[in-house]
DNA sequence: AAAAATCTTGACTATTTGGTTGGTTTATAT
DNA sequence: ATATAAACCAACCAAATAGTCAAGATTTTT
């Protein structure tokens, strides 16, 4: 299943000009939302930052808001994509392995996408549509019969599947969205490719283990 | 170890006029930051939920830096206060134990600090000053070190005492930041008093298995 | 009860900012 | 080559908003 609204700035396709422009503006909206928050990221800021004039960037979208609605749009897109479905024939362990790894890697190698789509969430879901509020009940509905379903054949620990999702998302998100504090606490200046391994194998070890999948 | 840097707001012992002023001011702003963020929360906006005229707020704060940073204050000296801190008296399966309830219980009473909190960390940090942005290093070194004395004493598995740290802290954090979807997959309006002892009893379960310390 | 300190508030100001306009330049199609 | 469409952009405007001020009201101190 894809989120499937595509705003008019993202849908038509238009010249090569057009796409390039839109992408320098999504980027650097995409940085500016980060740093400033909705309100705070002013029109100029984003098109100094995409090296454009103000008038160009309300040139390709209309207003804030339908830049910030394309910015949030990818975001989702990406969310969609990047969660790893799993499956009743992989059985518990590949799934939770499945799950983590396709979590971790979008966590380091888009951290600009977790961290929109948290800022979005803790600040009440304000712009996003009840289609994409509402969306995720059923994909967790969906995994948490999965699981239920190991845990009733004794495949797995009798863990809260609902819980068990939560958790995963938590503790592969924390890595992108708390990409500041975790850097500061390490006193690094940058993950490295290295993090993404040893996070996976932290978090798969631990997890497998705490569901009864490893000794 | 207590985070003491005051602004004049909070420090001054005043009359109970401003005490009681500033705190309807506080509590408002809390609210209008995380909604609308820094830039997004007008003055106007606080004064209203404080049911005070704008000139009044300002009159207590200075001006809208001041209200948030007192915001801020009040968050990082309740994070303080309500992380459980461990001894290696208690042994790995008790400070686990501590950690996660004291932590659960901080999400779920006190959400919006966690939110505060959160907000600020995604964008950047950049209204703490370095000694708040360093001062956790300092606490997660020094239980790391309590942590990897039980490991190698046997009492434990062998897992990363940091991202150990950083996976309590990511899955409790978890209930209180992202607590609009939560409630929306779970189709519920508002957490309940047993959701505490629930969410408790899923990760000390989970947690402690996955460290060794439980069958 | 008078004086001093604190608190309250409407009105005003300077600045920022989202968005518009209209004219110019550049690319594309015929 | 010429016409048509797309892209570019400086200058402008109206609304929102942070912060000031000064004068009055209330509380506290002496």
């Amino acid at each position: 299943m894809v989120l499937t609204q595509m705003t008019t700035a993202t849908s038509k396709k238009q010249g090569k000009i057009r796409a390039k422009s839109e992408e320098k503006i999504l980027n650097a909206a995409q940085e500016e939302f980060i740093i400033q928050g909705y309100k705070g990221a002013s029109v100029q800021s984003i098109a100094d930052r995409a090296q454009l004039p103000k008038a160009n960037v309300l040139y390709y979208f209309k207003n804030k808001e339908n830049i910030y609605h394309a910015v949030l749009q990818l975001t989702l897109d990406m969310w969609d994509k990047g969660i790893g479905d799993i499956k009743l024939e992989d059985g518990p362990k590949k799934a939770i392995e499945k799950i983590i790894a396709a979590k971790v890697e979008m966590a380091f190698k888009n951290p600009n996408a977790s961290k929109i789509y948290a800022l979005e969430i803790i600040q009440g879901a304000q712009h996003l549509k009840e289609f994409a509020r509402t969306y995720q009940r059923q994909w967790v509905r969906e995994k948490a019969k999965i699981f239920n379903h190991w845990i009733e054949n004794g495949e797995m620990a009798d863990v809260n599947p609902v819980n068990l999702i939560f958790l995963i998302w938590s503790t592969t998100q924390h890595y992108a969205d708390f990409e500041t504090q975790i850097l500061t606490i390490m006193n690094r200046a940058d993950y490295e490719e290295e993090d993404i391994a040893q996070v996976t194998y932290f978090l798969t070890d631990i997890i497998l283990r705490g569901c009864k999948l490893k000794a």
